[in-house]
DNA sequence: AACGATGTTCTCTATATGAGAACGTTTACA
DNA sequence: TGTAAACGTTCTCATATAGAGAACATCGTT
């Protein structure tokens, strides 16, 4: 199956400004990292800046993200019915625990999270939203990779590992293991694993289908969470099992 | 100068959802819509699924908006440096009215609100972020519309002029006019234009090149804002022209 | 003033594009 | 239950077009 090439490079070409330092770039700069011609990329730039997708600098001459991705990319959470559904259920964990709540989803080969609600702790951990990481990263992410199929497993850990503190996995056996750990018990908890001294509890969301395609997590520093330990399983396994039930899955 | 035409549709294509009523379209449904073949929207669609634009529902077999566009816009906030910088005049504003405050920005032949900070009042007004809307349909865009060449404010003003409510402005000339007034005294305060029983007052932002791209407006009920006025405006035009000269704009 | 970088425009051929028909499935209805 | 219409998907093919590369215009720097 062949795909459209011009409107593959230009998605890559947009998600290029993802992982770029600089919020405005140049023809010639994007050519180079794209691999293409000056005169490809230029055709690709006035044409996504037509629709809106792309933004020229009239000063500097230079491209940046156009307001139609805001659009868009504000459509895809309206469209989210999850997370309008489980919104009441993360509302009530954060009066319960006054951590961080947070869903989850998969997509593609990655995890990123939807919602949130913040603590109102003074000190208190924040989440990237809508930015993609490793489905092996943090307890939210964990509790779905659990579940999915092996060949994926496999497939993304015998690429590099990500790791993101001196504690996080490094062996794709450690992590195979764990996985299997989380899918007995339902859960898991850990710390450190994506930030020092910050502790995740997660438990995943299984839809009508049995399938799990979302994961519900609470996250705080460690020394406000480990006291509170069987506490805070107990909340987040409730509240997952009451979700998944209401979504249709029968255990 | 001609433009990619895959990359032009497989923008159409995107665009579409934002107004289409479901979340999830079909092949034939596009295809009769965007007047292409099937096949080739066929192509798109699975172009853009391999790069997380769109996503195809396994059960229905239908396409909707996929995670990358919610990375992508959320980065266009990110990069949008006024938001940041603004933020905390709003912040100043909305604990002295205690309204809704919106920053409005133009984008090509539209307006969209980019920032808000929310009334705590029990009724309060809200206003829908991050979508298009005519640049003479409410206050917060009509001190933009105001300063732009009179070339676009005629374009726009030749086309279909789209009402929302009884009192919205119908003819092009009572725009006109309106437009005048709005530079002279350099902001402007209107009700029941966009939504009946809602009032804003408005004023524009000055950059160092002495352009006006963007707005703040304080919106709230009628009743809550007219007996305000004076206060309220006096408020709007000093918090515009402090930003404006911190922007480097020399009056 | 000359250079190097940029963004832009141009030409041209190989190629990828999009129409349309045909396929296999699912859905709707009689 | 059987038939037809709708769907998503695949295929082929003539043609439009995409992308390389060179040339141009503009800028900032040396």
């Amino acid at each position: 199956m062949e795909h459209l090439s011009s409107v593959k490079n230009s998605c890559r070409l947009l998600k290029f400004f993802l992982q770029s330092p600089s919020k405005e770039l140049g023809v010639s700069d994007l050519s180079r990292k794209l691999s293409l011609s000056k005169g490809a990329v230029h055709k690709m730039l006035a044409t996504l800046e037509s629709e809106g997708f792309i933004r020229q600098n009239p000063a500097t001459k230079q491209y940046c993200l156009g307001y139609t991705l805001l659009e868009l990319g504000n459509q895809v959470l309206k469209d989210h019915n999850l997370a309008e559904f489980v919104k009441p259920y993360l509302q009530n964990l954060a009066a319960m625990s006054n951590e961080l709540i947070t869903l989850c989803v998969k997509d593609d080969r990655d995890a990123i999270y939807v919602e949130k609600i913040d603590s109102q702790y003074p000190i208190r951990f924040n989440v990237d939203m809508y930015r993609r990481f490793p489905l092996y990263a943090t307890s939210a992410a964990r509790v779905i990779f659990a579940h999915c199929d092996s060949a994926l497993i496999d497939e993304l850990l015998s690429e590099e590992i990500r790791t993101f503190t001196p504690y996080s996995f490094k062996e794709p056996e450690a992590i195979k293991m764990r996985l299997q750990e989380i899918k007995l018990q339902g859960y898991e908890m850990s710390s450190n694993m994506r930030n020092v001294g910050v502790t995740g509890v997660a438990a995943p969301l299984f839809d009508a289908n049995g399938e799990v395609t979302a994961s519900i997590s609470i996250i705080g520093p460690t020394d406000r969470m480990l006291p509170l330990k069987e506490k805070l399983i107990e909340q987040i396994v409730g509240v997952t099992q009451e979700i998944s039930s209401k979504l249709g899955y029968h255990a």
